[in-house]
DNA sequence: GTTTTTATGTGATTTCGTCACTAACAATAA
DNA sequence: TTATTGTTAGTGACGAAATCACATAAAAAC
């Protein structure tokens, strides 16, 4: 059908590197839109969609860290999850494939670049390139088990063992986090308050020291015991 | 390519039409497809798939009810979503399409006719049947705005209204729910308890009378504020 | 008719979410 | 430097909900 030699990078812009399933893809449709796909750069705390907003592009995160959130009526908010370097947005994905308007809020947390496809050419592509459509699938589909943990971790209600995990699995290499109380209570989707109680209780048990924007684990042990409900009281 | 009329439903087996998405699919793969599909026929209160288990078939519901539902480890079960006629089930589709196993359960509610597809097959139609395609990524896509609306119903917990509006939802003709407290319970991801105090609450109202296994509403206006937010105390 | 199962009622207790503050700290302007 | 303003954290009070531990009642099975 076509001469040109197939087994080289060359036709294909570098972000796609960040894309592990994405990145032996070799068919004409896909390095055509992957060619001409818009790369974007956007500042932090900048808001990329907004619920309501209908959807017009599909997303690829090729550098930083947005959020999507749901806020509700109460005025709480609720972290569906994080979008990060090589990932795609399931909301994006899902409105793409089954119409309809956003139901979340999605808004940057660092300068994040990006590269977006337009409504079109993604349904073009999707159709004719496997390798591409392969790709949206599987990201898209592993989505829905996040969504049944993270309903898990709200309907079992036990704020300080997830505390405790989100902690360890956050720690940086001196075992600190460095968090405001709100953000902690965003992240693990409970209020502000509940989490300074617990990191109080924490402290009382000896297992952080607190200080403004950041907590010093002294104890991590404990706190993996709580996790793993080894009987710590 | 062939000579085959494609203008008539004669090739498609009968549960099709149960499926608006995929009536007029025409299409070679499809037909093949459809109808060498198995017809399976479930009772009442068989399980479906458990939590853990690998995923062998896609699932179209052409009869009856399934209910997916997630066992927490504390006891308590969510329900997740219903599957009725005209159905698939979108765990499933989810692990078909991003592999892993089943993370819920699926209990049939009533006897259930449904009509599966082996995995290689599915994956085989997928890819060579756009009409196919199109009718899976519509019907998963969908399912995800309902997950972030049944996380809203249990992140904002006001059980009252849910329950009243459940009960407006779901009445007869006559006004009344044949339903035990426990299955209102599991239905709004709540315990039985606070189902059997709300339901207490709306008999001292003068709302509903209650009887075993059935509530027949007797103010269905004065509900109908509760869940509007129009001030019924 | 008795036993067993299922459905419902209720009090006590704990955890959470919300409200209404206060106090401590940081950044900036005057 | 001091004053102002905004952010972060601590805390008591209260209500809603979840859980536990029962008691009671109706239906189903024997």
């Amino acid at each position: 059908m076509n001469q040109m030699n197939t087994n080289t990078e060359a036709h294909l812009p570098e972000w796609v590197s960040k894309f592990p399933l994405l990145k032996d893809v070799r068919d004409e449709a896909w390095i055509k839109t992957a060619s001409n796909a818009k790369e974007v750069t956007l500042p932090a705390n900048y808001e990329v969609f907004h619920d309501g907003d209908p959807c017009e592009n599909y997303i690829f995160v090729v550098e930083g860290a947005t959020r999507v959130y749901k806020a509700f009526e109460n005025g709480r908010e609720m972290l569906l999850y994080r979008l990060q370097a090589g990932e795609t947005c399931s909301l994006t994905t899902s409105i793409l494939l089954a119409g309809g308007k956003y139901t979340a809020n999605a808004m940057t947390e660092m300068e994040t670049r990006a590269v977006i496809i337009p409504i079109r050419i993604f349904h073009e592509t999707f159709d004719k390139s496997k390798g591409f459509r392969d790709f949206v699938c599987s990201t898209f589909g592993g989505r829905i088990r996040d969504f049944i943990m993270l309903l898990e971790s709200i309907a079992t209600r036990n704020v300080d063992v997830r505390l405790a995990r989100y902690l360890l699995e956050n720690k940086s290499q001196d075992n600190s986090v460095e968090a405001s109380h709100k953000l902690l209570a965003f992240e693990l989707g409970t209020a502000r308050e509940v989490v300074s109680r617990h990191l109080k209780d924490f402290e009382t048990k000896g297992w952080v020291n607190l200080s403004r924007k950041s907590i010093q684990l002294v104890n991590p042990d404990a706190m993996g015991m709580l996790v793993t409900g080894c009987a710590a009281s």
